[in-house]
This record gives structure tokens, sequence and C-alpha cells, in this order.
DNA sequence: GAGTGGTCTAGACCACCCC
DNA sequence: GGGTGGTCTAGACCACTCA
């Protein structure tokens, strides 16, 4: 079939319908239970599972469902906004604070790695360079909703040193050391489908959209002290910039 | 069959391998050329065509591929990226001026609407409202690459003075009408699947990944004389802030 | 082991573009 | 008319979770 006929000159594409059967159902759907199974619900909208799943994506990038394999889909209540504005360098730790959210760290992975040529340009150094890779989950409110990799030259980042009191901010953990002194950084926003480890990790399907900040850390000598990719699920976090009008602007 | 054993302990799933086939196949074509049909590729990929599918379209929303309709999909060269700091406010028009690149602007739509409820609340007005609500499409190279929607009260955006020299930028606009004098704006950075009226504007599939920009634009005045929506592929622009670290931070 | 979501297949029909 | 990408189906097997 395809698609189906409503009247002699109008098709509907069984996406429509279901994005606006789904969000009826979600919304009758108290936060915590469980939507049917797949199949049955499929079978229930009068589509095929292919379909169906398709139509499910849009409402998990928005944070409305969660889809866990072997355990069901869930109906996520509206969920505790991480907002900041943009204006200050903080971490994700003391933004969270700000707004009461509990949130903490999993999945720490400490590697020695040596430079590869992206990591080369960031910092200035030859390819091959020894770095540390420090990657982790955030979790908000038991749901992971941030993946973070900060690369940072060793000399900047002892090794050992972050064996103790790390607690998933690499920017307190070198505010705490003193020195190099962090004193400013450079970002850049994209948005990317997630790769699938970051995906997995994070606990969505491959290909969903998340905010990626790729940063760019200066110390008060001028140096590149971290590098690191910051990935945020969507629905989260809402970041905030205030803007001026240019003063050339009136009659340029 | 689903995933194909590589050894005795090691699957492979096609999107995998895909992704790395289809990366050395779009980098292997020259910008501009055509890649093989879509049935034709996945059989010589050995794959289902709804799974080459799935692997494309991170490539198209990272900008490398082009997928028309009835025509074909075709690589494209590494775009001309519209880089901006988010320090100042301007306007496209003005970014992509400065980058020298050939931007313009179509399916101009201007219409006369009542404020819905998220209107109301932006601009501190009752229901109902007159406003004007004022989208189209933005092109560089002849490639559509953002979606922009401005909402704007009668008052401040009279709907005859739009018909002459409207050349796609409200807030440029604004700026040379003089009264009320746009001065600072606050933006919302988000990142969502996108619609599918907007998709389709944008020639993309719906679902792919979009940034989102929602601002208010605020005159001398303190008063919110805009409400916008600002759609950009990700690929097409890379949007840069600099953060200084707090001062309260060191010993917090 | 039973049930869930995750992935993939083969085939079909559609809308669209261009000759 | 012929070929392209866009959508949908029905069915299969997989990985995962939990009792």
């Amino acid at each position: 079939m395809g698609k189906f006929r409503v009247s002699n000159s109008e098709y509907v594409q069984p996406f429509h319908r279901l994005q606006t059967q789904l969000s009826d159902l979600i919304s009758e759907t108290p936060p915590g239970e469980r939507l049917p199974a797949e199949p049955d619900l499929a079978r229930q909208l009068g589509v095929s599972r292919a379909t169906l799943r398709e139509a499910m994506r849009s409402f998990e990038a928005q944070g409305l469902i969660r889809r866990r394999q072997g355990v069901g889909t869930f109906v996520v209540g509206h969920p505790n906004i991480i907002e900041t504005g943009l204006e200050v360098l903080e971490s994700i730790e003391k933004m969270a604070r700000k707004i009461k959210l509990d949130v903490s760290m999993g999945d720490l992975q400490i590697k020695e790695i040596a430079a590869s040529p992206t990591h080369a340009q960031a910092f200035a150094i030859e390819e091959g360079s020894p770095l540390m890779d420090v990657r982790r989950v955030i979790f908000a409110d038991n749901r992971p909703v941030a993946y973070l990799i900060d690369i940072v030259p060793e000399d900047v980042l002892m090794p050992s040193a972050l064996k103790d009191g790390f607690t998933g901010s690499v920017l307190d953990f070198l505010l705490r050391q003193g020195s190099p002194q962090p004193i400013s950084s450079s970002t850049e926003i994209q948005a990317i489908p997630a790769p699938p480890d970051i995906a997995h990790a994070l606990e969505i399907q491959r290909g969903d959209v998340l905010l990626l900040f790729v940063a760019h850390l200066y110390s008060t000598d001028n140096r590149v002290i971290a590098y690191s990719l910051s990935y945020f699920i969507p629905g989260y976090f809402k970041f905030r910039v205030v803007r001026d009008v240019t003063s050339e602007h009136p009659f340029a």
C-alpha cells in the first residue's frame, strides 16, 4: 500500500498521522509508564514496525520517551533542563548545582594517547606527542545527558594526579591545581548525528541528533592547555547567548 | 542474515562497514558527480536499500552529499562555511558578505497572523493580537542552507514597508528603518530534528538534524521587537563563542 | 526462557524530475 | 516514459534485560 487514499485527491502519509497519534499517546501516558511493545503498537496503529520506529525517533530526540533495549519504551516526565548562559565558562557540575539538579559521572576512561593530526594542530605540537585522553558520561537524574572528551598534554595534567579527586570536570580540576591557570576558551557549536560509540554510551539511537561543542581552553600564558569535545543530548540543555548590535551597523 | 560472522567471535554490523565504504566512495568521487542509484549501490555493497539509506543520512547531515528526488545523489565539494562569532549580532547576509559567499533569499512568505500563546508570552501582549510573520529560505552557492522565521508586531514593521526593499534580513531592515532601534538580542541554541515542512523547504530529509536559534530582539526602550526562529543546516555554519573563566572560580 | 528494543532484508508503490 | 530518491510493508534474526 505505502500510502492510503483519504479522498479522491488527497493522500495522507502514515508518518504524519502517526506523529499525531504518538503525541497523543505519550501525553496521555503518565511519566514513568511503559508504552506497548513495538510490534503490538505497530499493529494497533496499523503501520509496520519500521514506520512506527521512524516516527518515534523524533520523540526520543526531544527527550519525551526513552527506549531501553530488552526493557521497553518509557514516557519521560518533563525533564529538568540545564540552562546556562555562554558568557562565562563553567563546568556542567557548577551549572547543575545552580539549578539543584543531581548530576553524577560514570564510565570514566583515562588513557594515554599519541597526538593525532587533529590534536597536533590544536596544541601546536608534533604528531605522536603524548597526551591524556579523559572521557566520561554525565548523568542527570540517573539519565545520561552528555558525553565529554578532554584531551590534555601530560605536562598540564599529571596522570597520577587524576587518580585522586577527579569528579568529572577537567576545568574544575585545572582550576584547583592552579598552574597553568585557565583563563578563557574558544568554542565552536555544531549539531551532528551521534557516532555509534557515543550513541551507545548515551543510550540513544545512532544517528540521533547531538549538540557538539568543540573547545580550546587557554591559559594565562596564552597556551592551549585543553582540547575538548562535549556532546549534549538536546532537550536536557538550553544554551543562551546575549549579543549586541554592532556599532557600525546603522549606516553600513 | 542481519549481521554476518567474520570470525568465530566477532560480528560486524553492515552499518559500520557501510559507513567506511561510503566515506571512501564519497571522497573518491569528484564534487558535483552523481553517485550510483540507490538500488544499484545497495546491490554493489551487498546491503538492502533501507540500510544503505540509513548510512547515507549522516553524510547528508554533514553536507557531504545532497540527495535530490527524481534526480540523484550528488557529492558536494567542501562547502564554503559561514563562520561567525556570536559576540555581535549580525545578519546572515553580512556574515556571508565578509567571506565573499554568494547568498540569496527565496520562498519569501509574508503573512498577517494572530498571536499564539507562545507569541503572546514572547512579546508580553495578548493572544490574538496582530503580528507579521516573515519566513524565507536562505541560499548559499545555490543550495538552501537556512530557514528563517521572524515574528514582528505590526507597529514595529509596517506591512506596506516590507513590500519594498526587503532583502531577507529583518534585522537589517529594522536598522535601516531606525525606529524602534534594535540594540541587543538574547538567543537560545538548540538542536532538533527537522520538522517536515522545513525539511522540505531546505531539501533535506525529515528528521535530519538542524541547529535552531530562538532569539528575542530588544530595542533601546527595552521592548521585544522581534521573535525569530532560525534553522541552520549544520556543516554550512560554524558558530564560535569566546568565554572567560568566572572570576569567583579559583577557590569556589 | 520469555519478551523487549535494535538491525537488516526483499520487495513494492509513490512523487518527482527530465527527456 | 523512464529513472531517481522517498516511503512503507512484512518478516526475520539479533542483543539485551530480567525473572
